[in-house]
DNA sequence: CGTATGATGTGAACTATGTTTACTAATACA
DNA sequence: TGTATTAGTAAACATAGTTCACATCATACG
């Protein structure tokens, strides 16, 4: 791990080309990436960026990635600094942070679940580097769901319980495959809350929301607390 | 609305060329619309293109009135061949059809609801014809919804009946402005549809569902039905 | 019927883009 | 100090959107 001096200057190099292209995409775009606009940016000439990025792709790749190690973070965080022993307001926190990292970091989200760049190709490799980023982004949500559960404080009603067997199937195979602790109507009803959440924030994004239902940060949260009753949750706002 | 022989023709090649288009989008993704990889697919030179449409700009406008519209033909037709007694059934089948139509138009629907495509700007012209073909995308399901509520096929619970203010007024507001015939509360149930609809289907195109519940289809017409029943169907399905 | 007009198309040119190649300048290490 | 590696440049190629000057040809009119 002990790092040359060159090392050094180059992974601040690299750092410096991410920053340029993260600025660049706010202004211009997700998919306005371009080479020879980061060099201008920073006072180099195009083909000097190959020496730290193999190709644009390599480049997105690399924002891509970071952007769902933010996410997944940012989500952790605010699992972490909500109260330890109430696992409801630990899926308030992290579902509120959803939308929040998404507002705050619009271009990253949209990195993440927008639209592909055009002539952006992911090799395989990066996609299973993506997916497992993304089940971790949503691990807190599924770790206070399951000890809401377990401590009775959502009692969830008999349609989440006994699922037909045409969904709860899937459910459990997949819960098998990543040897996950949880019941399937944890992961039925975290799918719920996602779906629903997103749905808000994509809708939000590009500008559908707001325009109707004027302050959108005070219809999530209302729907966030809706979305917990509707689970079966056992208190009381 | 007479046409002579030559604004025909002219049209005929509008049509040719925002098919062009579609095609390759379909296969590039929406963001490589290529006048000149148009112009090669029909046989002309991308110069032609410019006695059809003044820029790449024009055309993409085109197209993305041609896919609002499409989608609220879609759902307009869905809502007319659901049994017209039956508002529960014209809700699910609305419902339905938005994803559906979706899935079957991916390119269509990104080009509506995705990130926007690069150096594309909208005039604000355009903005207003796209909000009002918005709207009348989902007016079926406010439709339905609405005489559901008063036939008491579906009796909201409490917390959709006495919504807090905050949430009302703007809702209000908005009903006023467009002077819609319906309750608060009918509209807060579809954006709570609405919502939790798109963020499944925006899921699923991304390819994030269907690999955690399989057969996305099932799940989705679960969801639709568990809605339904959340919004205080009094009919068991 | 012949002619002028306007629509339709082409090819060249301009400014962009990503990328490759050949070359130079600077740096690190033996 | 000498040498191998790294960082950077300029030139070139193919792609793109767009503009311009020009040719062609069907239509409309005198």
């Amino acid at each position: 791990m002990t790092q040359t001096r060159r090392e050094r200057l180059h992974d601040t190099t690299r750092e410096e080309i991410k920053d340029a292209a993260r600025a660049q995409m706010t202004k211009e775009g997700t998919a306005a990436v371009s080479l020879r606009a980061i060099a201008r940016a920073i006072g180099m000439t195009a083909p000097a960026l190959y020496r730290y990025y193999s190709s644009r792709d390599e480049l997105i790749t690399a924002l891509i990635l970071d952007a769902f190690n933010a996410l997944a973070d940012a989500m952790l965080n605010a699992y972490d600094h909500a109260p330890a022993n109430n696992p409801l307001d630990q899926m308030k926190a992290v579902m509120i942070e959803y939308r929040a990292w998404a507002v705050a970091h619009r271009v990253d989200f949209q990195l993440i679940y927008g639209n592909p760049i055009p002539d952006y190709h992911q090799t395989p490799e990066v996609s299973a580097l993506t997916a497992l980023a993304s089940a971790r982004s949503f691990e807190p949500l599924v770790r206070a769901t399951e000890t809401a559960i377990r401590m009775e404080l959502i009692v969830p009603p008999d349609e989440y319980v006994n699922l037909p067997a045409e969904i709860l199937n899937p459910l459990k195979t997949q819960i098998e495959r990543y040897g996950y602790d949880i019941s399937p109507t944890t992961f039925y009803l975290v799918i719920m809350a996602w779906g629903h959440g997103h749905g808000l924030i994509m809708l939000e994004l590009d500008g559908h929301l707001q325009p109707i239902v004027g302050d959108v940060t005070t219809l999530y949260a209302h729907r966030v607390n809706d979305l917990l009753r509707q689970m079966g949750s056992t208190v009381r706002e």
